[in-house]
DNA sequence: TGATTGGTTCGAAATTATTCGAACCAATCA
DNA sequence: TGATTGGTTCGAATAATTTCGAACCAATCA
């Protein structure tokens, strides 16, 4: 019985749509996701909401709208999850978005 | 009796919301008008939709989220009214992201 | 003045998005 | 094996957005 890997489906560079990008970056919460992982790959465990008390299942659901929109990558590791900003399929799609999003919400 | 022109409320500069303005960019249909003033101002009469059968209640709402979120002005003019980018002050608050959404969107 | 044009606002209906618990699954460890 | 941890998925409830017609308003022109 080879089980299952629980991979998540991603959208190719080509299909992402702006859009949908902008749509995933334009709530608070996600877009704080983004600005943890810009500083790099985080174990999902360790990458923590405005609320601790925010079950999981939202929490899955918010990875979910980043995911599909091809903003974040999902992988499985181990016995949980690695999430990464999908830096430079994001470059190359829509040259600088990321940037600036980035450097916007930090003066906030 | 002095009658009261219809001037609509714009958020100043400083009260601009990033996760604002990319929720009201993440439409397509919004997006597009955006695009239509990037070439420079337009009277209202003169931004067209991607369906001319779209009721003036809806386009009316449309700029409505963009001008809430400080994307474009709306100001009377005439008869009419006319419509112009915030470039300046999207510029000054989030630089660069105004630029790479309508790089981005360019090449679609 | 009256008719026309261009646009906002309101309210209701329809559509979408969010939230959360429960059920489930896979990996690790005792 | 059994218990625990970390996470996805489903379905239902709620909340937010969108859409549209109707009512209204101000400016222009006949």
């Amino acid at each position: 019985m080879t089980s299952e890997i629980t991979e998540l489906p991603h959208p190719a560079r080509s299909d992402m749509q702006l859009t949908d990008v902008l749509f995933a970056l334009s709530d608070p919460e996600r877009l704080a996701i983004v600005r943890q992982l810009a500083g790099g790959p985080l174990e999902m465990a360790q990458c923590h909401l405005s609320d601790p008390a925010i079950p999981k299942s939202t929490k899955s659901h918010l990875m979910k709208v980043l995911r599909e929109a091809g903003v974040i990558r999902n992988e499985p590791l181990g016995r949980g999850r690695r999430l990464s900003l999908r830096h430079d399929d994001l470059e190359a799609r829509f040259p600088g978005l990321l940037g600036s999003v980035l450097s916007a919400s930090a003066e906030a």
